[in-house]
DNA sequence: GGCGATTTGTACGTATGTATT
DNA sequence: GAATACATACGTACAAATCGC
């Protein structure tokens, strides 16, 4: 871990402890330097990270005041998936696997990255329930080349990037996503006991890893009572 | 303009411009820095901004590839306003000023960085047309203490955010967002032609300005079928 | 309003570590 | 293993914004 790592954890703990209170600027640059026995570039570092992350604010000449947006933020605004989701808000849920297969490359995939024409993908659809209803239909299709074994059933269930991540040493590094609402399918009706008539939100994301290849396609389909989503943006101006 | 903003804005216009083309590697960052007469430390802060957005990925001992995602990518996901994404995508738009007066504060802004009750706001309710229909609603609450001389119809018809940061020298700087569907409303019924019980996609935003201070909240109201969103989303580890 | 003191922002140069080819 | 390229870290200098006197 790196020092400005490090740095930045450590304040952003403190900011969610209250030891930073929000509202209030953080001690200067030269102060936090000094504290840390850094550099003053160090202490810059974390908290550009901090700032991209809506912990702080900064502004020139006054200081570095505490935001209060982080700490509500749902990590589904990142990169996180279902299972740190889960994890982070304490809901009963449960996850079942209605298909994990090998198919040719979906059409609406071909050309994405070189991928070819029949290239295998895993095919995994699962479902997520949250007190007993079925509430979101996650549809993921994989790259075999970058994951030749595929994906047990056993992993399936609970978290597919803590798998790929921690076993197969796999970065996942960005993504691409889509919110569009869409008349629900065969498997949304059945599922979660809803009309043909009836709309689903549907979180389409591209996700690649570090070297920037093409790794998966999700299609998560929400409920539409149940869908929310949340994030913290800043101005870009240039 | 800092050395580091227009380096920024000249490699991405060579991105978009195919200069640079997707997929192939950047010049490294010493080249980079002998072609732009700067030192490698601007030439990186240059690159952080448009690793950011979406314009190209670093790899450690590798480069920088191009991507292609931000060319693509609906400004929305930022704070950008509908003005400027409606004369970048060249619809066929219009506005209507439905409503423009001064409320006291509604409930669910007070206590919001010292909002008080009774304190005063601007009310705004705006229909935004395309090709004809009627595809959004925005309902914005703007601070009163923050624009004293509210916003003119004639301003409200066509961007209130060039006139808040041009006229007004505001610096707006980042805002919270929440996307949910909600029952439209009666407004939303009337203005879009839809029924009670058919859905709406709300995208409710707070927003602030540079010194962090609370400065407008908006809640649109976008028609199910016409709604869409993108973002670029970098994965958050620690 | 002006003048310092403080604080953040930009820019440069150097050194060292680490990943890729 | 060598060369290349990016990542971190430090120290310095100056510019620009803010605040209090």
């Amino acid at each position: 871990m790196y020092k400005f790592e490090f740095i930045s954890a450590d304040i952003q703990e403190k900011i969610l402890q209250g030891f930073y209170p929000v509202g209030r600027l953080l001690p200067s640059e030269n102060d936090l330097a000094k504290h840390y026995g850094v550099s003053r570039e160090t202490i810059r570092k974390a908290q550009k990270r901090l700032e991209d992350t809506g912990f702080i604010q900064k502004q020139q000449g006054k200081g570095a005041i505490v935001l209060d947006f982080a700490r509500f933020s749902f990590p589904i605004s990142g990169l996180t998936s279902y299972k740190e989701l889960q994890e982070s808000k304490q809901f009963q849920t449960a996850t079942r696997v209605l298909m994990n297969k090998q198919i040719p490359a979906p059409d609406f995939l071909v050309g994405e990255d070189g991928v070819e024409a029949g290239e295998p993908f895993i095919y995994l659809i699962r479902s997520r329930e949250m007190a007993g209803e079925t509430v979101i239909i996650d549809h993921d299709y994989l790259r075999v080349s970058v994951i030749p074994d595929g994906v047990p059933d056993a992993i399936a269930e609970v978290s597919i990037y803590q798998y790929f991540e921690q076993e197969l040493n796999l970065q996942i590094s960005f993504a691409n996503k889509e919110i569009v609402a869409k008349l629900a399918d065969d498997i949304d009706q059945k599922e979660m006991s809803i009309g043909p008539d009836e709309y689903i939100i549907q979180v389409n994301s591209h996700v690649y890893l570090e070297d920037a290849t093409f790794f998966q396609y999700t299609s998560s389909h929400h409920r539409i009572d149940k869908f929310r989503f949340e994030e913290f943006a800043r101005r870009t101006t240039h």
